[in-house]
DNA sequence: GCGCTGTAAGCTGTCAACAATCCGAATGAC
DNA sequence: GTCATTCGGATTGTTGACAGCTTACAGCGC
């Protein structure tokens, strides 16, 4: 029987086409390519030093994820998010953090509070930083709420969303809502989740959303 | 100008890879390729008779969708759903459905409620028809009732929740629940759409999708 | 007999080249 | 000047071949 050594890890080689997509999503929701914007293979190849077949593959898979649109015969571009569809973003969003939040309302499992009440944290610390590191740990924030639902599926789905939300984001000028009112907001849901009742701490979700839906689509 | 001629339909050539997709999807839901198994590039494409490219794009789909899973260097196969992913496509799927019953029941648009209604028909006309036949039209309503909250995410999210349950319920025996009870179930959704009270909707829902849960658990 | 090592097969990951398609500018007719 | 047509450039869609990884099995030493 082969033992498991201590101390060494395994090696786990990503395939290219994964690392590609890490980065061009990076990109994509930072606004380095603009929303309409062409992502051209032969051209991604040649700056990634590798062939155009990962670089396909990953364009689909950002496709698949909703950050992309493909366009037959002409080439894959980046969605450019109109009213309706923010409105829709925000309108998943709502629902699927109201229940993330509601659930951890009634576990009050510590594991995740913590973790929630320390991303609050960090945005609050993040006074000075840039508008696109603001917008990353707000949404880290979210991410963390929705973990802790433990659903594999509500999570893949809020990744989308979240992606999204960046993009609308991401072009929007970093006027509009002051950086500590929105960590204001997030560690009053913070404190909800721990001991308000349930009426008010859904009240307070949905009026956090509707804050960033007004700032997505007053521009 | 160009004058549009009405009554034909202009052609949209699909690619390949999307027209490998749909194949490949319905099998996989239908049960031809059984949860765990592989699903091999070079025999995919001499079976269809292209390269291997374009089956590669359409698996790489497939797993994004999250019907497949990709091991590095292994190759791609049919997810094997445990009772914990049987619970999370259950609780993912109520919260959808919850909320486009809700959405519709406010509304009541008519045109969404007839067809809903055609549906509910369609199932109850189907007592003697296969398994799967059942399972597609009963997903059928579903779709139908998520679609007609026209979100174009709350519609995709769910398409591949019915893609999961559909894998679950095929391989199921066709016993447990019988045609006839399904169909009141439906029938019983839309009365409560049409003038039903809100709560005794949603607690509808959730007792349909409940029955479907148990019935995919109970194996 | 038991365990380790080397080898073979099959598969996926990647690459470079070819074919098909689409868009836009230049050209010509009215 | 305006419209239709044609041609060229660029990009995607597809193909076949090669390299790398994983797995399973046979061979060897103990």
């Amino acid at each position: 029987m082969t033992e498991v050594i201590e101390g060494l890890v395994p090696i786990t080689r990503r395939t290219t086409s994964s690392l590609i997509v890490d980065q061009l999503r990076e990109r994509i929701v930072d606004g380095t390519f603009p929303p309409g914007s062409q992502m051209a293979e032969a051209q991604l190849a040649a700056t990634f030093g590798i062939s155009r077949g990962p670089v396909r593959e990953a364009l689909q898979r950002l496709v698949q994820e909703g950050l992309l649109v493909n366009i037959k015969n002409r080439g894959v571009f980046v969605i450019e998010l109109g009213p309706g569809d923010l409105a829709d973003v925000c309108l998943s969003r709502r629902l699927i953090e109201r229940k993330a939040a509601s659930l951890l309302w009634k576990s009050k499992d510590e594991r995740h509070l913590s973790r929630l009440a320390a991303a609050a944290g960090e945005l609050a610390a993040a006074e000075g930083e840039s508008w696109a590191r603001i917008v990353e740990l707000d949404l880290a924030f979210h991410e963390i709420l929705v973990a802790s639902a433990e659903s594999p599926r509500l999570s893949r789905m809020f990744a989308t969303l979240a992606a999204e939300t960046r993009i609308g984001l991401a072009t929007r000028p970093d006027v509009g809502r002051r950086p500590a009112e929105l960590a204001a907001e997030h560690r009053t849901l913070v404190e909800l989740l721990r001991d308000g009742t349930e009426r008010r701490l859904l009240a307070a979700v949905d009026a956090h959303l509707d804050a960033t839906l007004r700032q997505l689509t007053d521009a």
